[in-house]
DNA sequence: ACTGGCTCCTGAGGGC
DNA sequence: TGCCCTCAGGAGCCAG
C-alpha cells in the first residue's frame, strides 16, 4: 500500500524520465477512479512540456504550463515508465504517452486512486487547501501536535492520521511511531503530555525518513503486487506482529481495531 | 467543532 | 480443486 515513502520514492523514479519531457497523448481504458478523471484533463495535458514533479502529501503533481495533473495512488496504485507500445494489462488504466516513445503507466486494480486536474494554483485546490503540514518539514514537530490536540479526545492513533493535522502518516507508520514514542495507542489525543508529542514527532520523522531510504526495496516488491515491503519484514516493531514478542520486553504484542483500522502496540512499553 | 461510521473497489485468504 | 464469503484500506463525506 502506497504511504507517503512509497509515494516519495515514485516521485523520485519517475521525475527523470517525465521532467521537461512533453507530453504527446492520453490513453484512458478506465476513467472511474476515486473521482471520474475530467475530461478536462484529456483536452489541456496533451502538448504540454512537463515542468516539475512534485509531491504534497500523497499527492503526486505534474506541473505544467496550462494546469497541473494531481495523482493519487490510492491504496492498490502504482505508476511505471513503460515503452509506449507495451500491451496494457487489465488494472492499467492511464497511460500519459510522453515524445521520449515511454509513458507514465497508472495501474490500480482497487481504483481508489485519483487523476485530477487543475488550472488555478495547485496549494488552493480543495483535496490540498486544508492539509496539514509535511512530517518531514520544519513546519512539523511536537508543539505543533500538541498545540493542535487540546480539547481533542479522540484517539491519538486516529489523531496523527488525520491529513489536517500532519500528512503522510498511514495506517502503518501510525503504529510504528506510537510505539516508538511509547504511546498507547487509544490514549485520547488531549491527554498526551508536550514532552511525549515531542517524542512522537521525532518518531514519525523517523519512521518515514528511515522508510524513504530503503524506498527502493519498498517499491521494487510494492510494484512487485505482493503489498508486503522487504523493508518491513525486517524492520517493523508492531505492525502485523500480533501475539509475537515484543522486541522491546518480549511481552505478545496485541491487536486492536482503532477507528475502522487494524492496529498494534505492546501493553508494556506503550502508556 | 468533533466524532464515528460509511463508501468506493478487487485480490487475497480462509473455510468447507 | 474450487467456490463462496469476508476483509483490508486512503480519505472524503455526511449525519448526529
Amino acid at each position: 500500500m502506497p504511504e507517503l515513502p512509497e509515494v516519495e520514492t515514485t516521485r523520485r523514479g519517475i521525475e527523470p524520465h517525465v521532467l521537461g519531457r512533453c507530453v504527446a497523448g492520453l490513453a484512458i481504458r478506465q476513467r472511474r477512479l476515486r473521482w471520474p478523471i475530467p475530461r478536462a484533463l484529456d483536452r489541456a495535458l496533451p502538448g504540454q512540456i512537463i515542468r516539475n514533479v512534485r509531491r504534497r502529501a500523497k499527492y503526486l503533481l505534474l506541473d505544467t504550463d496550462a494546469g497541473t495533473a494531481i495523482l493519487h495512488l490510492g491504496m492498490s496504485g502504482s505508476l511505471r515508465i513503460v515503452p509506449s507500445a507495451a500491451p496494457a494489462g487489465k488494472h492499467d488504466h492511464v497511460d500519459i504517452q510522453l515524445d521520449s516513445g515511454q509513458s507514465l503507466r497508472l495501474t490500480d486494480p482497487r481504483r481508489f486512486g485519483a487523476l485530477l486536474w487543475t488550472t488555478a494554483p495547485v496549494e488552493q485546490h480543495e483535496l490540498l487547501v486544508d492539509l496539514g503540514p509535511e512530517p518531514l518539514s520544519d513546519n512539523f514537530d511536537g508543539a505543533h501536535l500538541f498545540a493542535a490536540a487540546r480539547n481533542r479526545k479522540l484517539a491519538v492513533k486516529q489523531f496523527i492520521m488525520d491529513s489536517h493535522i500532519v500528512v503522510g502518516v498511514g495506517n502503518i507508520y501510525a503504529s510504528e511511531a506510537l510505539f516508538m514514542a511509547g504511546i498507547h495507542p487509544t490514549r485520547p489525543a488531549g491527554r498526551v503530555s508536550r514532552e511525549r508529542y515531542e517524542a512522537l514527532a521525532k518518531a514519525i520523522k523517523q519512521v518515514l525518513a528511515a522508510s524513504i531510504r530503503m524506498g527502493g526495496t519498498t517499491l521494487r516488491n510494492f510494484v512487485g503486487g505482493d503489498g508486503r515491503p522487504g523493508y518491513f519484514k525486517q524492520t517493523l516493531r508492531v505492525y502485523d506482529r500480533l501475539g509475537e514478542p515484543c522486541r522491546q520486553c518480549g511481552a505478545p504484542i496485541r491487536g486492536k481495531r482503532i477507528g475502522q483500522r487494524s492496529s498494534f502496540y505492546c501493553v508494556n512499553c506503550q502508556r
